[in-house]
DNA sequence: GTCTATAAAGCGATAGAC
DNA sequence: GTCTATCGCTTTATAGAC
C-alpha cells in the first residue's frame, strides 16, 4: 500500500537478488554447513537483521540458490532443445554445461545428509516444481538414448538422471585443477568423456 | 613405568579402538561436520574428557578413522595381489569392494572443503604413508592396464585415481538405495559398471 | 585415566530503536 | 525495512576432583 511501490519492488528485488548470486558463490565455494550467514551479509554489504526480512532461515537461502541454478539449467535444456542434436548429444552437452558452471564457482553444493536442509527443500515448491520439471525433461532424453541405443538400455534411467546430478558436484574436477598441470577446458572434456565413457577404452 | 603395563594398554588399545569403530560408522552415516564428540561419547559409553585423553581433537579422531579404512583398503588390495587377474580387473575389484564398503555403512565420508580437517590429515604421517602406499600401488595397476589396452590410456592416471578415490563416496548409491525398487547387489554391479564403462553401452 | 561440571567460542535468529 | 546489539543454543575443548 505505499505510494510507489514499483520503486520500492525493484529496490527489493535487486537486494534479493545480489543476496542469492552471493550465496551462490559462497554454497559453491565451500559448501552449506561452511557458509555462515554473516559471511553473506558481510558479502552482500547490508545488516543480518535485514537480511532475515527476506529470507526466514539459512535454509531457504540456500534453496533459494537451488531456484537459481535450477533456472539457469532449465535454460540451458530449452537452448538444446531449440538444436538439431540426438537424445545422447543432449544429455552430453548438459554434463559439459555443469561440469562449465563448476568450474566457474557457480554450481552450489549442497549436502545430502542434513535433515533440515532436506524438509526446507521438499517442502519448497518453486525449488520441487523446477527439479520435477528438469527430472522430466532429462528423463525423456535419457529413455530417448536408451531406446536409440546411445545410452545404455541396461541401466535404470533413475540412476542415469542421479549420476548426472551427481556429477554435477564431482569432487574430482576440483582436485584435478588444484594440481594446476591441465587447462580447464581439458579437464571438462576427460569428465565428459569418463561419465559417458567410462575408464575402460 | 606401571607394574602390569601389558594388561593396561590392551585395555587402552581395546576403547581406542571402540572409540575408532564408532567415529568410523558415524562418519559413514552423517559426515564429518554432522559428527559431534558428545554423539561418539554417547555410543562408545565414555565420557568426553576420557575421549580427549586419546584424541586431542574431532579432526584426529576422523584422521584415526581414515588410516582405519586405509588399512582395510591395503589388506584389500594385498590380497587382490595375490589372485591372478589382469590389472584392470584388480581395479574394478577394488572399486567394487569401495562400494560395497559403503553399502555396509563403513566408509567414512569427510568434506573436501573443510581447512582445518585438511591441515591435520595432511600433518597425520599414518595417514599420508597410508595414503601414499595405496596410490602407489593403484597408481601402478592403473598404468600397468593402460599399458595393456584395459584402461583408457589417453586419460591422466591421476584423473583415473581421484575417480576411484571419488566414486568410493559416491552419493549416487546413497540415493538408489533409498529409492528401495533395487537389491543391493544390483546396484553395486551398476556402479561398478558404470565406473568403467559409462553410461554409453 | 575417568568422571562431572564448565569454560570459551561460533553461529543462527531476534528485539527494539530509528 | 534497516540497523545495532544481543539472545539462546550448540559444540569443541578443558579444569579439577577422585
Amino acid at each position: 500500500m505505499s505510494a510507489r511501490p514499483r520503486f520500492r519492488e525493484q529496490f527489493l528485488q535487486a537486494r534479493e537478488d545480489a543476496i542469492v548470486e552471493s550465496v551462490n558463490r559462497l554454497l559453491a565455494e565451500k559448501g552449506f554447513e561452511a557458509m555462515t550467514v554473516d559471511e553473506v551479509v558481510a558479502d552482500v554489504g547490508i545488516a543480518k537483521a535485514s537480511l532475515y526480512k527476506h529470507f526466514t532461515s539459512k535454509e531457504e537461502l540456500a534453496a533459494a540458490a537451488m531456484v537459481r541454478v535450477l533456472d539457469r539449467a532449465l535454460e540451458e535444456v530449452a537452448r538444446l532443445r531449440g538444436l538439431e542434436l540426438s537424445a545422447a548429444a543432449r544429455l552430453q552437452a548438459v554434463a559439459r554445461w555443469a561440469y562449465e558452471q563448476q568450474m566457474a564457482g557457480q554450481m552450489p553444493a549442497l549436502p545430502s545428509q542434513n535433515s533440515t536442509l532436506r524438509a526446507t527443500l521438499t517442502g519448497d515448491k518453486a525449488y520441487m516444481d523446477r527439479l520435477m520439471q528438469l527430472s522430466d525433461d532429462l528423463g525423456a532424453w535419457i529413455v530417448q538414448a536408451q531406446g536409440q541405443g546411445e545410452l545404455n538400455p541396461a541401466l535404470p534411467p533413475e540412476l542415469v538422471l542421479y549420476t548426472l546430478f551427481a556429477r554435477a558436484c564431482d569432487p574430482v574436477l576440483g582436485v584435478m585443477r588444484a594440481s594446476g598441470a591441465h587447462t580447464d577446458a581439458q579437464i571438462v572434456d576427460w569428465l565428459v568423456a569418463t561419465c559417458f565413457k567410462g575408464l575402460a577404452p
